[in-house]
DNA sequence: ACTATTTCCTGGATGC
DNA sequence: TGCATCCAGGAAATAG
């Protein structure tokens, strides 16, 4: 499940593979749930562009192409289960490949997502802008002003992309641990102070996942095929019922909007 | 303008 | 072994 650490780490190993490169024919499959913009004009888009900067913003991967002076975007959402793979053209076709770009290095970059959560578009020039702020940029007074009179609870706001985006449920959790707050709590009736120290958590909770590459739960490998290594630092996503790191006590687990919300009954108020 | 709930999708795990 | 059922969750759609 790719949140802003994995999809950073999938970025930066597809800026290094592929810029530079010429996408010389596309082919997209037949499933329309992974296409957010025509079949028709996203092949058109990438077809005979070169791949300039790739880049991460919010959970999306940017590819920034130019062909004879024009600029466009293609814009990647890897959703679940979806993965950019780049191989030889020999490479057997996985199950659930949806598209297709022919390099002119002779390799082919490949969009596979058998949940079909994910989605490509394209866009013209650099026109394209995902909503809400970059938890790595926003400052502490910004970031406190997002969660200003909002009755929902904290662990929602935080999964809220239009308020930050990249969050996702693991390091939603994970700050939430690392901050002391429990996940129902109501935004609104955090303190500056303890949601000075969620900013601070959330920063150090991306950073340290970004140095390890990601978390690889089910089945996320990096643009080389590489497991990250955060999930070894999880303090209690996943862990229902096991001892707390802190302090011992049984991690716990509820629903919080349709999702797993884990956290430790004593150190988290 | 907000907030909460439902829906989409498949593979792996679980239960009988 | 086989078959049904449940669960994972990002974001859009829908309902309140």
């Amino acid at each position: 499940m790719p949140e802003l650490p994995e999809v950073e780490t999938i970025a930066r190993g597809l800026a290094k593979r592929v810029t530079g490169d010429i996408i010389e024919s596309v082919w997209i499959g037949r499933k329309k749930e992974p296409l957010k913009s025509p079949a028709a004009q996203i092949a058109s888009t990438l077809e005979q562009s070169r791949i300039g900067h790739v880049h991460r913003m919010g959970k999306h991967i940017i590819f920034d192409l130019d062909r004879q002076k024009k600029e466009s975007q293609w814009i990647v959402h890897l959703g679940m289960t979806g993965r950019l793979q780049v191989c030889d053209p020999q490479t057997e076709i996985a199950k659930h490949t949806h598209a297709i770009l022919r390099l002119s290095s002779g390799r082919e970059l490949r969009f596979v997502d058998p949940r079909r959560f994910g989605r490509l578009s394209v866009a013209p020039a650099a026109k394209f802008d995902a909503a809400g702020i970059e938890p790595l940029e926003i400052d502490g007074d910004r970031f406190i002003a997002l969660f200003r009179g909002r009755k929902t609870p904290i662990k929602s706001a935080l999964l809220n992309q239009k308020l930050l985006r990249g969050v996702g449920n693991i390091y939603a959790d994970e700050s939430l641990f690392r901050a002391g707050i429990r996940p129902r709590r109501r935004a609104a009736t955090i303190t500056r102070d303890q949601l000075a120290r969620l900013h601070a958590a959330v920063k150090e909770v991306l950073k340290e996942a970004i140095a390890l590459g990601g978390s690889s739960v089910s089945d996320y490998v990096n643009a080389d095929g590489e497991e990250g290594f955060f999930q070894l630092q999880h303090r209690v996503y996943a862990r229902e019922g096991e001892p707390c790191l802190v302090c011992k006590t049984p991690i716990e687990r509820v629903v919080i909007a349709g999702r797993s919300s884990h956290y430790c009954p004593r150190c988290q108020k």
